[in-house]
DNA sequence: TGTTTTTCGATACCGCAGTAGCGAAAATAG
DNA sequence: CTATTTTCGCTACTGCGGTATCGAAAAACA
């Protein structure tokens, strides 16, 4: 057996719960590990012993929330991805863009961060993948492009928009991206 | 005439000077205000006069880095995109990656900020929209987006290159992305 | 029954970004 | 000259992430 005094099973809870609850309200820089401590009524020293550092802390939040996001391919390329596109647009629309920034920022300097980040996007991402893959082995995609390249000028401009110009992301632009990359709809116009 | 004392001309360039050493020695993280300033000869509180924050001392210390980019079209769309995406991929990836995402999630919070960064980048992106839209109407683009659509597909995936998957962005990759963008190259293979 | 091992909370500390307040210096205005 | 205004350097402070240290609590062993 284990010798010691065991760890206390609901530090965890309390911990990710506090840390989601002020990450929500004051993002990456204003989460506080003093603060996200005394909210769950636990001791700095004993936080730091589960997550070695903020980073590592707020990865394990991150984690944690990933859902498995339903999706149900069509068949129709233009549907599916349109649908896809739009869920991340939607996602990312969803929470503040400060928080957004503050996660790209976090990744850049904290690589715990980065992989965590990259494995919450991954599962959509690689659906992307597939569905441009499909409908180019299906020939409906005009040129020569290779899909990493398709799927970055159909995710890229989402973040683009978020974080550089700041112009909108609404239905309309969305399928002007998924029109753009797979050429004008023939069953349309 | 002004009334008070006058402010010490050398500081600026003295504090630009030793945040531009301690950047290169450190990175952003390792950037010490208090070093700065004491490199500089200079009080901290007096450096804060200047930069309320230290990342706007760092976005000083870029802009101060702007050199303006020569551009002289050559007529040859495919040619000319091609030189621009590769000049703003090259600047994006001269600096710090941690750089530029501290530099959008300041963006992201301050209206400041993100006047200062769009300005920074306002001029290479108009060249690209102007670019975009004459190869447009000389019929060089296949299918129907519009301008704003085709730049965000250009520059936008270097952005989410840089700062969402880590993927590299080297010559190779610009071209694709315009040769995606533009269609094949008619003059090759 | 001790003894050992581990976790817990608490306190104190470091370097950091950023701020407040002070007295002195350097300029203009009368 | 004196009065005013602004910048200067300096000290001290807050809150932050992160660490070191300590005594007490809670468990397994002998």
């Amino acid at each position: 057996m284990v010798r010691g005094r065991p760890r206390d099973a609901g530090v965890e809870a309390r911990v990710i719960e506090a840390a989601m609850a002020e990450m929500q309200a004051r993002g990456y820089d204003g989460l506080s590990v003093d603060r996200v401590a005394d909210r769950a009524g636990v001791a700095k020293t004993t936080l730091y012993r589960r997550w070695p550092s903020k980073a590592e802390l707020v990865v394990a939040m991150i984690t944690g929330l990933r859902a498995a996001v339903p999706f149900d391919p069509s068949g129709d390329p233009r549907r599916d991805l349109t649908d896809l596109v739009t869920g991340i647009a939607t996602t990312l629309s969803a929470v503040p863009t400060t928080l957004i920034a503050d996660l790209a920022a976090a990744a850049a300097r904290e690589p715990r961060v980065r992989e965590s980040v990259r494995a919450l996007w991954g599962e959509r991402h690689a659906a992307v993948t597939a569905v441009v893959g499909q409908a180019q082995a299906d020939g409906l995609v005009p040129g020569h492009a290779s899909p990493a390249v398709l799927v970055d000028q159909l995710v890229g401009p989402l973040y683009y928009r978020l974080l550089v110009t700041g112009e909108p992301i609404d239905s309309a632009y969305v399928r002007e991206l998924v029109h753009s990359t797979l050429g004008p709809d023939p069953e349309k116009s």
